[in-house]
DNA sequence: TTATAGTCGAGAATCATTATCGGGCACCCG
DNA sequence: CGGGTGCCCGATAATGATTCTCGACTATAA
């Protein structure tokens, strides 16, 4: 998994290859959609791992920043986290609000309408936020047949 | 839960008429921009009404609850709130970062969008969140001259 | 190996929000 | 118009997520 960081860190994260590291990392990794830092961190507890909870947000954050990692929030306030692929990638979510499970889906049309309206209305340096929050199909599947045995 | 509340409420569930619930909404009213619950019950605060902090948020809540008011999040994690015109008119919005100005926008483009990534990816009752957030032309004036006298 | 500086991590501190619960007041009934 | 009933008010405690603090630790370079 990690190489050689060393000297010549080229736009590259500036933190040090550490075990704890490793394990935030790995730990997102293997999970299929979003977690919060408390859920990684009692996961990594539950594994036998014992790793800080301030360990866990620094890092979670960390590859926030470094943009391997998405971020957003539930209504309830708390912040999820999930492994990303391209760091300079800008997309957007279709999560599964039963079982979690992540779509990513490329919004050209809502980049262009979005940036359209923000011209319209005077603004600039404008930001959106676009999630989608429905039931995938498999979910939508179980719930239909509750009789089932 | 609640049972019934007095007069035949039409659709409206209407709380019992009180001098607090009152100010909480004029003073959401008066307002241009979202505000913070913390910032509601400072004002009137300041304003020298004496409503309890948990008040402003039973207020703000049924408010929204009841489609009178529209509410978001801060990245930081709080929730605004803003009077709203009409209850059963779904809009989004593109917020001022800076003063909080808040202008509603249509998103019949989004709407469209929305819906359709949604089927393509076999998704069903679909929920979507859209905000805007930026800088109103004022404020970009303002701080593009911060030498100015 | 040693020096050095970035990391750890447990617990305290923050902050917004929610729950509690005794006391008060609005509204209905007679 | 006076009483009773139950919702509402509001100070305070509790909750829960996230951030801060700071001494101990350890990966890295020389």
């Amino acid at each position: 998994m990690q190489g050689v960081v060393s000297t010549a860190l080229n736009g590259r994260r500036r933190q040090r290859t550490t075990r704890q590291g490793g394990l935030v990392r790995d730990q997102l990794a293997a999970a299929e959609g979003f977690r919060s830092a408390q859920s990684v961190f009692s996961e990594l507890r539950a594994k036998g791992e014992v790793v800080g909870l301030s360990t866990v947000y620094r890092h979670l954050q960390a590859l926030a920043d470094d943009g391997e990692a998405d971020t957003l929030q539930t209504p309830e306030g708390e912040s999820l986290y999930r492994l990303c692929g391209q760091s300079s990638h800008h997309h957007h979510h279709l999560v599964c609000r039963t079982c979690g499970r992540t779509v990513e889906i490329e919004g050209r049309g809502v980049e262009r309408w979005a940036a359209q309206v923000a011209e319209d209305n005077g603004f600039s340096e404008v930001d959106h936020t676009v999630e989608l929050l429905g039931v995938c199909g498999t979910c939508a599947a179980a719930a239909a047949a509750p009789g089932r045995r």
